[in-house]
DNA sequence: GTGTACTTTGTAAGCGGTTACATCGCGCAC
DNA sequence: GTGCGCGATGTAACCGCTTACAAAGTACAC
């Protein structure tokens, strides 16, 4: 059932030609006479040749792969009917990574680290000789492994603490996301106590947004209430039971809860419904990512939107043009964000259109070292 | 930046042996002598060794790589805040493939294919040189290019048209799915007129589930509109659009629609909403998946269950096997799929831990050819 | 001490391409 | 007619590893 398929030798043969010229009319390379060029040509189509990328990567170094790595958290998976951890925007880079790398020429080469097994620094550096350039989302493994990594081939860091000495980073602004929901909350609203639902701890974008979250508050003369940051996993189901165990303590409920992303405030906003509160009346609940599911909620969810598509697609840019050499190293890119004010945080929208009230971000070059 | 990294040569100077004895104390094979063993993995620690998965992979012919290729619709991912077609269930599959793949030791390479150009048939063959098997998603190709394909690598067909001469075809149970959900419909709440909301044209998995209801409907004594089929895309912006126009359209509405999917089912409920109709009291609506945010919706969806995640696994797993000519080729696998049912049908339900009421199926294995 | 049968190790030929270098033909100026 | 230059093609080495086959080493029986 599975024949063995033609090689460039049984193309040379057929067209009469040494195996040089056959490369050489493959590769379209001038100095192939084109009489020449099309009885190869003519040779490849009638014995159906694919050429062999295992072996022309082997030689030429150069494989058309991307390497794109990810943490999966323990049970992904595994279990029929458990919410999958942090999906949704992971697959949304995912996508556009491919979708970039596509139409560059690229494949994707997907791989998953475990998150508490060692193993999989052995698994990255083996793909380093199958791919051009390794992609690595969020904190996958440590400054020193990248390192080491990235002196054998081309890293791109993505949403990881924000720098790298060895790797381009590239990462979302915070900042800035966190900045403005801040200025809404307490400008508009007039709230002055806040609460956090955090990610899965550890996560350099979970981390950044309560910082720069307690940042913003503060400078606004509100606070973050230390007492009323829940850590959660991502997950919409952790959301709702982290919300769930924050009523449990009882204890008043701050005017608000920043959420770290879209799936855990739907979960949140489920807790308090069903322990009695009203959002955004009795409180007001904010997510992050702006999934495309958030606007069809209820109340519609006030979120920051980030584009996760082009995380992905910058992140192959970045990686082709260290290719070409066009890029300097250890450059670190900030994406823009943007303010989508729907009505979970206590504004009112037309309900026909929902939510497209924007305050925004612009996309910034940090720095540049050498 | 970047060094070139040691080969097994040097591993071998490095211990004072043959290039042979260090292959074979990198593959533990038998036939080396303890001592020599441990020089050779002591030299390899030292140089930082890290086996070349492509000169491998050339030489002996396995990749230990195994190719996804999916569809993958226009402007996916290209506008930023455009909703991405199809997301979710497939990228679940995608994640349930890459996880159990790395379980056996393989990657994924990921794969899509625009669905408007044809060139994605060239691009498929070229990775039937660097993976070890391929899965095709949801109709990438036709079955004389299937055929093409198979005859070079094994291939796995996921929710495909549901056989195929030359592959191995795994797929859902649509049929079994329709049937309890037809049979709930109209046994629990007596609804005669049904519409349904169907995915991107000439999807498999999309026909397969009208025809499916339509037989359904009928055995029951029950009817499907066929002016109630209206045509979406798979999202949620998709189902909302149609069920707009089909509200402008005027005349009377079924009692129930049928969603080919769930994002569709949360378009069309926010349309109804916004047309000003209440759902379930006025019309029901069902999705299919139960992708994890449709239970916190308002009204909880009821919803077909499917994993994903194990299409994926059972796909990579018949893959697996056919390497392992454990596995009889050419055959279907028909996976289970179980209803659940929540508020969105009419049905009232615990809101406390929403709706696990469920009629199931089993796992069946269709046939086998030889 | 020598022969026999294993074990352990080495040599070298691929795997399917790319590419440096050598070779061949041919047109053209002299 | 001879020599030169250049474009087109061929030869063979190489990419890093596996593996068939040959060779060498070891142990044991005689």
């Amino acid at each position: 059932m599975v024949d063995s398929p033609p090689t460039i030798y049984d193309v040379a043969k057929r067209a009469g030609v040494s195996i040089a010229t056959a490369s050489r009319a493959l590769n379209s390379l001038a100095s192939v006479r084109p009489s020449t060029r099309a009885k190869v040509l003519a040779a490849m189509d009638e014995l159906e040749f694919v050429p062999n990328m295992v072996a022309r990567g082997l030689s030429s170094g150069k494989h058309w792969i991307l390497g794109l790595v990810y943490m999966r958290s323990v049970d992904d998976g595994n279990v029929l009917g458990v919410e999958e951890a942090s999906l949704l925007y992971t697959d949304i880079v995912i996508r556009g990574a491919e979708s970039r790398a596509a139409e560059l020429g690229y494949s994707l080469l997907l791989s998953s680290a475990d998150e508490n097994h060692p193993s999989g620094m052995s698994s990255l550096l083996r793909l380093t000789g199958s791919v051009d350039g390794l992609i690595l989302l969020d904190r996958v493994i440590g400054e020193q492994d990248v390192a080491f990594i990235a002196r054998r081939i081309p890293v791109v860091l993505l949403a990881g603490k924000g720098d790298s000495e060895s790797a381009i980073t590239i990462r979302v602004d915070n900042e800035q996301a966190m900045r403005s929901l801040a200025e809404h909350l307490v400008s508009v609203h007039g709230y002055q106590r806040i609460g956090f639902v955090a990610g899965a701890s550890e996560s350099p974008d979970s981390d950044a947004r309560v910082h720069a979250l307690r940042d913003a508050l503060r400078q606004r003369g509100a606070t973050l209430n230390e007492n009323d940051i829940l850590d959660a996993d991502w997950t919409s189901a952790g959301g709702e039971s982290a919300m769930r165990e924050r009523l449990a303590r009882g204890g008043p409920l701050p005017e608000a809860f920043v959420c770290a992303n879209d799936q855990m405030a739907i979960g949140v906003v489920y807790a308090l419904n069903a322990g009695g509160f009203k959002v955004p009346d009795d409180v007001a609940v904010t997510g992050f990512d702006d999934i495309a599911l958030t606007r069809y909620f209820s109340p519609p969810l006030t979120t920051i939107r980030q584009s996760g598509a082009m995380l992905g697609e910058v992140a192959v840019d970045a990686l082709v043009a260290t290719f070409n050499g066009t890029e300097d190293i250890a450059r670190t890119i900030v994406l823009p964000t943007e303010l989508v004010v729907r009505a979970s945080c206590g504004c009112t929208t037309d309900t026909a259109s929902p939510g497209d009230a924007r305050g925004g971000s612009t996309m910034v070059i940090e720095g540049e070292r050498t």
